[in-house]
DNA sequence: TTGCATAGGGATAAATTTATCCCTATTGTA
DNA sequence: TACAATAGGGATAAATTTATCCCTATGCAA
């Protein structure tokens, strides 16, 4: 894994949050699992933009965190599954939040992100 | 500014409230713009661990994005204060989320985080 | 027998975000 | 006169996160 040069600072409460939910993936990961799509190959196809690497490379993160669970089944072809854990499950109104937000001003954000990605 | 490669995709709400609140500092900058510290150098004092020219990036896409507004006052040595838009003020409950629940859990939250980061 | 589905990880390159360092300007103070 | 405070930005290096590519293994279906 990667060896962290400059320290983590985790002073505040939205240090720590931050810590655990940064990551491209991860919120969508959280959402999906809870939605039921709890196999990998499913969250991948629910999510195809993402690489099935950095999938599992955040699915772990999430599980090292204790916000997911992992199932693995001993049969061939594999099966594993993830679910929420209960510490998890506290995540997702504040998941419902964001997502809320972010679809009641869909326009306005488009505008202003379009804006300046493309501003002269 | 950066000229993006990898196209943004923008299809759901996470998305976009992603796309503006993605950044290190933003959430600490317009948690603290509520509380009152609204010229840059008060910010700067809030938030010693960043340096000056990365909070005057993240305001400025703060700003961007209508979640601030930047007021210039015309004397010297320069003032400048930025304050909350209606906009950003629907984010605070958001934020206010965010940071409840990160200290609800901090104890949890720093075990698992530190466990992870110094694992054998 | 070739190919697909399942799940996972190593190695490395590329993209993106932050950090550092330096420079501009003005007024007041030691 | 030298330095601090104010605000801001260019150039570049470093850190960090993602993306890509390749390899392992097994059993079933065409």
């Amino acid at each position: 894994m990667y060896e962290r040069k400059i320290p983590l600072n985790l002073n505040c409460g939205l240090d720590l949050i931050a810590e655990v939910l940064y990551g491209k993936w991860k919120i969508r990961l959280l959402w999906f699992i809870n939605e039921g799509y709890k196999r990998p190959s499913e969250l991948q196809r629910k999510i195809p933009e993402a690489s099935r690497r950095v999938l599992n490379i955040q699915l772990k993160e999430l599980e090292a965190h204790e916000l997911v669970s992992k199932t693995i089944y001993a049969q061939v072809p594999p099966k594993v599954e993830y679910n929420l854990t209960e510490f998890g499950e506290t995540l997702l109104p504040i998941i419902s939040m964001l997502g809320k937000w972010g679809d009641e001003n869909e326009e306005r954000l488009r505008a202003v992100i379009v804006k300046q990605t493309t501003s002269p």
